[in-house]
DNA sequence: CGGACCGTTCGGCGCCGGCCGAAACGTGCC
DNA sequence: GGCACGTTTCGGCCGGCGCCGAACGGTCCG
């Protein structure tokens, strides 16, 4: 007899994205913000009790952490790597296909897919536009894998973004990072989520409701320059109440 | 009411995993070879019907491909992205701590911690070895991502390694993958499986029962010469039926 | 101290999913 | 054709897991 692969530990870790109620936390907490127990549960609609055992398992299982706080308690994902997890399953997964059923939604899933953070860093048609010109302007480089120029460091110094505390992080200075909607990638990784940080604190772009972020009025022009982009390839999605194109 | 993390897909997907006998079988397939559903059946210690019935959702959710011959069927993880997933899920999951029963089984476990394939590029102490090997001849360098370096093609083409036709897959080149046993990185991506492929080409490597990998009489010194190292920092464990150390 | 609120524990219900054996189906071989 | 063998389909059994509501324990506030 051959040596037996055993997958109990790989299904029992499994096992704890394999119910819809915790995937749905999981995918949630992609926001990179840390939630209540009782805000999960109102969110997936179900009853706090069982939220509240859904979070035990997660958390003793490792994916999530939690910090108690008075009568609160807040999870978050343990670890960029535990998003980039999440991120890699959720994209192989079959789209449930669930066409957006209200007006209300249609213009949410809108703004979600023109800018949105992926756990801590930028995605949607922005996060891939940026990633583009990055490349473009020799900022990273392509050759033999994803990796940041000399030319980048000082273009990033520039922007506000030293380089040199990220790459003493255990984590990946760049990854690539498959973008859902958009099916090409995005910039990920430290460098990933210092440059979506930056560019909230330039004030370039803001947090909207959820996960989804808007560029200003300030910053499109601003980003436009610091990418050699015209700001037309900027531009956002039609506005919210506009005329329904269907 | 906020837009609400639907993660039934995500769950649908997961549970493919959430399963010891499927988790086991792709555990089994992570050696890249073909494996008819007898098998697989027999290896998990399942009855035939129900290893068919697990092969068939794991084929329609795009894990496995199947691929039939006569009265055969023939069954392989779908591609390289699905086996980087399972490892990683497994990377992550704890270990069942099943320590090894037999003598058999212990000196299996060394052969398979000594060297061995994860999907179709090297692990275990030599892959790892040899990752550092390459990092520090500077065929690879880790500063801003991993990357392969100018000077690395030339020395992969004297090895007989063209790197180009590798560059047009969609496949990433290099990529660092988690190794099991020794807790640290080894070479992935399209370069880390034709680094292998090549070895086992050239006669220096040939591959054991399972996944494991043994380094050839041949191969010792020559892989030592080209990678700059003391054929002794090569060194293959202790022989199997050698005195036991416990 | 009493009331509002957040979270957890407990018991119980219902369903889904994994397992098997028996029988049917197809293929290859004699 | 007849037989052997790999695989699939079909019932049926059983255990586990997700769900809820009710009761309980903390924490904050007036």
């Amino acid at each position: 007899m051959t040596t037996r692969a055993d997958g109990r530990g790989l299904a029992g870790f499994a096992a704890l994205l394999a119910d819809p109620t915790r995937a749905g936390f999981c995918l949630t907490l992609l926001d990179g913000r840390a939630w209540t127990a009782g805000e999960l549960a109102r969110s997936a609609g179900v009853a706090a009790s069982t939220a509240s055992d859904h979070l035990t398992r997660l958390v003793r299982g490792g994916l999530l952490v939690e910090q108690r706080q008075g009568r609160h308690r807040y999870v978050r994902l343990a670890d960029p790597a535990v998003a980039q997890l999440v991120e890699d399953l959720a994209g192989r997964a079959p789209t449930p296909a669930t066409p957006p059923r209200t007006l209300r939604a249609a213009s949410a899933g809108a703004a979600l897919a023109y800018a949105r953070t992926c756990y801590d860093h930028l995605a949607g048609r922005l996060g891939v536009l940026l990633y583009d010109a990055l490349l473009a302007r020799g900022v990273l480089d392509l050759a033999g894998g994803l990796a940041l120029t000399p030319a980048g460091t000082s273009w990033l110094a520039d922007l506000g973004v030293p380089v040199e505390p990220l790459r003493a992080a255990r984590r990946p200075l760049v990854r690539d990072c498959l973008d859902w909607t958009e099916r090409r990638p995005h910039l990920a990784g430290a460098l990933g989520a210092a440059l979506c940080t930056r560019l909230l604190d330039l004030g370039w772009t803001e947090r909207g409701t959820g996960r989804s972020v808007r560029l200003t009025r300030a910053g499109r022009p601003a980003l436009a320059e610091a990418l050699a982009l015209d700001p037309s390839a900027l531009a956002p999605p039609p506005r919210d109440g506009g005329p329904a194109r269907a």
